[in-house]
DNA sequence: TTACTTTGTTACTAAAAACTCACATAGACG
DNA sequence: CGTCTATGTGAGTTTTTAGTAACAAAGTAA
């Protein structure tokens, strides 16, 4: 019997998934297609950086699952995949909120 | 008026936050810490790595403020500080399934 | 067909993260 | 004090990820 953490595996393909989107451009990418569909053309406006840059995220995202694509002649536009992704911010803002306080008290103790 | 997209700072942030989590160390560590806390020494038995590898993980954990610790004589026992990350797990549970499924169904197309 | 548009990919460089080993610190206790 | 135990850190190497520029592919339409 293994006496280690009782899901190695299962984790490693769990911070795959996080991976993908722990990235300040591609949550952007998250953050325009909350709004609904879009075209690569328009998520490129939509974001700082260049467009090859961008395609690679937006391909990052892909692989992982996060979304997916639907060409429409030349255009091919994106959508979440799954929407429950969204849910995340909540936490995350949470956390942030936190560091803020507490980095603010410290500077208070001065 | 920025035309770019609404947040890019907050995403940086956020995306600080994910990536605190996103490491197969990092998630067992939390995965640990769910049932309770738990001293430095148990962490590292329950995981397979080196000590001073897990060391640093945990403090990559703190620095993102997910856990916190306190000392108890020679041993330091840590915590979920931010038990909100628990339900990242729901939806990347999700999507782990939706990956297998497609890659089941290609399989079933050859 | 050729020319054009939109998107993705290859190959390379640069930057960041992870891992390891040795050492440092902090507290307990003789 | 010295020594032991538990934990953290510095410095270096290796591995992974990000970014860029040039090119390739797929579709449109003259």
């Amino acid at each position: 019997m293994d006496t280690k953490s009782p899901s190695p595996e299962l984790n490693r393909l769990t911070a795959s998934v996080l991976k993908a989107l722990a990235h300040p451009i591609r949550l952007q990418i998250v953050e325009v297609l909350r709004e609904g569909e879009r075209c690569v053309c328009e998520i490129v406006d939509s974001i700082e950086g260049q467009r090859s840059n961008i395609s690679r995220h937006i391909g990052i995202l892909m692989r992982a699952g996060l979304i997916e694509g639907r060409r429409e002649g030349l255009r091919i536009f994106y959508r979440l995949k799954m929407p429950c992704v969204l849910s995340f911010f909540d936490c995350t803002h949470k956390v942030l909120i936190q560091q803020l306080r507490e980095r603010a008290r410290m500077l208070e103790e001065l």
